[in-house]
RNA sequence: GCCGCCGUAGCAUAGUCUGGUUUUAUGCAGCGGUUUCGUAAACCGCAGAUCGUGGGUUCAAAUCCCACCGGCGGCUCCA
């Protein structure tokens, strides 16, 4: 038989026998390759190892311990649940079973939710079935029969997926008595599946609608290597300690309480003094760049939120309320507030960019279920700043904002950047010609910024393109921060314009843009970054000062008027416990300097500075002013 | 909002399944005293809880049932 040429990936070619499948590919380009091999990629599609090649393709073959390998093997671990829980209780029907970042999971339609202990059985049932070494067999067949075989199962979600498939060959995989429908591809046997682990249970609705039944789901995740399991158990550990919720209690920063109600912060005085810290630094930095500061309202007549649109289109998450037989909004967003403080003057085009920046309080009723914590609360503070200008201003402008983005990640140790850019929808107001020009101005403002991105098609919201900033935190967890929006929207709502030098009105463009967010939901953040132990310059408090006896307390006293002298945050500890004790407690509470003063101090004018990793030195205490002053304006 | 789990002193837990000393226990924190101490917990004592709220079942409820409030894990949502 002739041969057939194949592309592979480092565009090297590879010549096959006509017919032939990926595993022979595999065992053409190395022997420990196709040891390995779990799939294979043709022209960017998984297929499974059996696939039959076809000329001019291009072929990458999945191995294990790359990314795709670990999907294949997650995906076939799914797969093992399925059968097992399909054993288990033999009612349950399928829904689907994926791979996701950090695992799989399957839905089940089944009455009762699975318990901790079902989970456990679970895992022993597919440790059986892993033991069993059995082989997923892939077996295709026409649509009419696959339905037919669903039918007998009584598969009905399957159904319906099979339904929305096209014609033509339809797959089933097979691995001892259990049978999916499943475009694969898979491992060979139940037995490359070793380090497993189911992790919880939730409700979630079919095909992710709430209108649609809710199923059942079981996540859990799987690994080629026992250590790699563990590591990813460990990693989830790790997390879980720096919880911003557990941390926050701990060093006392916030509270919610019930009374006051869900999603409301009460930021207690250390909390407060962190929020304070990053809110002068963030002030700072927006004048350095020739914001205004703005102070408006929390509510107002709802004739507002008539015009900006949120009366029909967010309605219902905003707060109303009657007064008079006026009816009010309170503020979800600040724009249109900023919007009127420009409108309140006629602008020149020299004038521009004018730029608004306000610590804006806002209120967003949430759904019960989705606030945690700071991460999701109803009430929030953002850092939200409007800039009018021309769309000739705006690649420049945004260029501008990309900058400081990255400056304000850069302080806070945020190393790694992960940039979107997002366009059109499918329903969106504007005219074409705007958002082309609107579009470009932000790829190039990118560009030359000299930033990688990714290019989002049609993910921009109705009003205009935008750019998402994502950082990644310590334990390189990824959160999404900033965002830049252009709004052709609220000008034209607002009737927002400026006098070009043509003597005629035009209408400004206005770009929204907020660094953190919302403080509420940054702090959390922050606190799992820096497990509470935050830089000198964030610190709730900076020293805690405490005396070896009842003879040093005037000296640690005269330490720590000094110290709030020259503008640093203190506590000064002289209760009549032990001076391990104190430290111990200045330890748990993370607070960077740990001061105690003693014979040695009075007598030479010096402190004994332990720092949090237990490190002790001593300083004059001239010489500890000038050191921390130093750490506190580098930030570090 | 939906599915599930949970709610015991300021905090962290035990007791709840299988109702039964007048319902409670432990540690930390707090308060009173003693100790004045050199780098992660000195000692003794005291006080502190309508067991989330309301209703029901029962001779008897922290424990069983219902509703509500709140928290957590998911889903959905986050123009």
């Amino acid at each position: 038989m002739a041969d057939i040429e194949l592309t592979l990936p480092d565009n090297s070619k590879l010549k096959v026998k006509k017919g032939s499948k990926g595993i022979d590919a595999a065992k053409k380009i190395g022997k420990k390759l196709a040891e390995d091999a779990l799939a294979i990629e043709v022209d960017g599609k998984l297929q499974g190892l059996d696939f039959k090649l076809e000329e001019n393709t291009k072929i990458k073959i999945i191995t294990k311990n790359s990314k795709d390998g670990l999907e294949v093997l997650r995906h076939s671990a799914s797969h093992v649940m399925a059968e097992a829980v399909k054993e288990l209780w033999p009612n349950v029907k399928l829904g689907i079973g994926p791979a996701i970042e950090d695992g799989f999971y399957y839905d089940f339609f089944k009455k009762e939710p699975f318990t901790q202990e079902d989970l456990k059985k679970i895992e022993e049932k597919m440790k059986e079935i892993i033991k069993g070494n059995k082989e997923f067999k892939k077996k295709e067949m026409n649509k009419g029969e696959a339905r037919k075989i669903l039918q007998e199962k009584g598969e009905k979600f399957k159904i319906e997926l099979l339904n929305e498939l096209e014609d033509g060959k339809i797959s089933f995989f097979e691995s001892g008595k259990f049978m999916d429908l499943c475009k694969g591809p898979h491992a060979k046997k139940t037995g490359e599946i070793k380090a497993f682990k189911l992790l919880s249970t939730g409700g979630a609705y079919w095909k992710g609608d709430e209108k649609n039944e809710m199923l059942q789901r079981v996540y859990g995740t799987a690994f080629f290597k026992e250590k790699d399991l563990e590591e990813f158990l460990k990693q989830k550990e790790e997390a879980e300690k720096r919880d911003h919720r557990k941390i926050g209690k701990e060093l006392d920063l916030f509270s919610i309480n019930e009374i006051v109600g869900s999603g409301f912060i009460l930021w207690h005085p250390k909390g407060t003094a962190l929020r304070n810290q990053i809110m002068k630094f963030d002030e700072q930095e927006h004048l350095k760049r020739g914001y205004e500061f703005v102070t408006t309202p929390h509510l107002f007549k709802a004739d507002t939120w008539k015009t900006s649109g949120h009366y029909n289109y967010y309605k219902e998450n905003m707060y109303f309320l009657e007064i008079d037989k006026q009816e009010y909004g309170v503020k979800p967003m600040n724009c249109p507030a900023h919007i009127m403080i420009y409108k309140s003057n006629q602008h020149s085009y020299r004038e521009l960019p004018i730029k608004y920046f306000e610590f804006g309080t806002v209120y967003r009723y949430e759904k019960s279920g989705v606030l945690g914590g700071l991460f999701r609360v109803r009430g929030f503070t953002q850092d939200d700043a409007h800039i009018f200008c021309s769309l000739e201003q705006l690649k420049e402008e945004i260029k501008k904002v990309i900058e400081f983005c990255l400056h304000v990640f850069k302080v806070f140790g945020f190393n790694e950047v992960a940039v979107k850019l997002s366009t059109k929808p499918e329903k969106a107001i504007g005219t074409k010609e705007q958002w082309d020009k609107a579009e470009t101005a932000l790829k190039t403002a990118l560009e030359e910024s000299k930033i990688e991105f990714e290019v989002d098609e049609g993910e921009g919201v109705f009003y205009g393109p935008k750019i998402d900033f994502k950082v990644k935190d310590s334990i390189k967890r990824e959160w999404q921060l900033s965002t830049i929006q252009v709004d052709f929207n609220l000008p034209e709502r607002f009737d927002a314009t400026y006098i070009g030098n043509d003597s005629k009105k035009h209408r400004a463009v206005m770009i929204h843009r907020a660094i953190f967010g919302s403080l509420e939901r940054f702090i959390g953040i922050l606190i799992e970054h820096f497990e509470g132990k935050f830089p000198l310059w964030l610190s709730p408090v900076q020293f805690k000062i405490l005396a070896v006896g009842e003879k040093f307390e005037e000296y640690a006293e005269q330490v720590n008027k000094k110290l709030l002298e020259e503008g640093f945050r203190t506590e000064l500890d002289l209760r009549a416990e032990t001076v391990s004790y104190k430290i111990r407690e200045g330890q748990m509470q993370k607070i960077p300097y740990i001061i105690v003063v003693g014979e040695r101090e009075k007598q030479n004018n010096t402190l004994t500075v332990r720092d949090r990793t237990g490190q002790q030195k001593t300083f004059s205490l001239e010489e500890f002013i000038k050191e921390k002053k130093k750490e506190v304006i580098e930030k570090k």
